[in-house]
DNA sequence: CTATAATCTGCGTTTATGCGCATATATGCA
DNA sequence: TGCATATATGCGCATAAACGCAGATTATAG
């Protein structure tokens, strides 16, 4: 059950669940991007990220100077759950609104990302 | 996004992530039934059903000497598909099977316990 | 190689969390 | 009143986690 508690544990914290809700809506993003939406310092998301990542919950891709970064494909019905919630019962949640509307506005927009 | 943040720190422990989830299984439990389920001592289920209580996840029922805690009802579709979680997902987890097993041989059934 | 931009990481600090122990509280019964 | 059982809680300790800063790393362009 420690690997469960775990999964949540990494949605435990406000800038990872939104990281996560966002990646969930909008696909593979850029940290860049990515820090423009939450308004916070990129190497706070990047540090997120980073958890996030040696969980096993996203993974990246480089290209160039750019990382990107996605959800990871559910392994198992629990993180299969989680995933829909994050599409179902957050992405239309007040903080994952202004996030994305920061996105659009953003300009980051190399090559690779699904704009 | 903090408080949903907060609702899966609740869940962020192996132990509350357990308690969720023989609450969710089996409804209305009393205090020393999960004590011996979870083959924790006493003070350590109590202190975790605090949190979880203060944290509005489950309500106590105070029947004799003991205490009947529940999962309250989902507030919103978050908690709904939480809860949906535990039963879906969790139920039939190693370990939550092993904790209904030393669920079943637990003597404690006061008055108002649904056995 | 130099300059710049994007990203990552080591460090020290602060805050939060879980644990066990001992003790306190609450209830029931003699 | 006094004792037993069930439950809750104050305290101190140890560990974990988040933060910001500054510096390291990686890639692009000239």
């Amino acid at each position: 059950m420690k690997k469960e508690a775990e999964l949540f544990k990494i949605l435990a914290d406000p800038t990872r669940l939104r990281l996560a809700v966002l990646l969930a809506v909008r696909g593979e993003t850029c940290v860049c991007e990515l820090a423009r939406a939450l308004d916070a310092p990129e190497f706070r998301i990047s540090r997120h990220l980073g958890v996030m990542r040696a969980a096993g919950m996203v993974k990246a891709r480089r290209a160039g100077t750019w990382m990107h970064y996605q959800l990871r494909k559910p392994k198992g019905r629990l993180e299969a759950c989680l995933q829909d919630c994050f599409k179902e019962c957050l992405a239309d949640h007040r903080t994952i609104k202004a996030d994305l509307q920061r996105l659009a506005k953003s300009g980051c927009r190399p090559e690779g990302s699904k704009g």
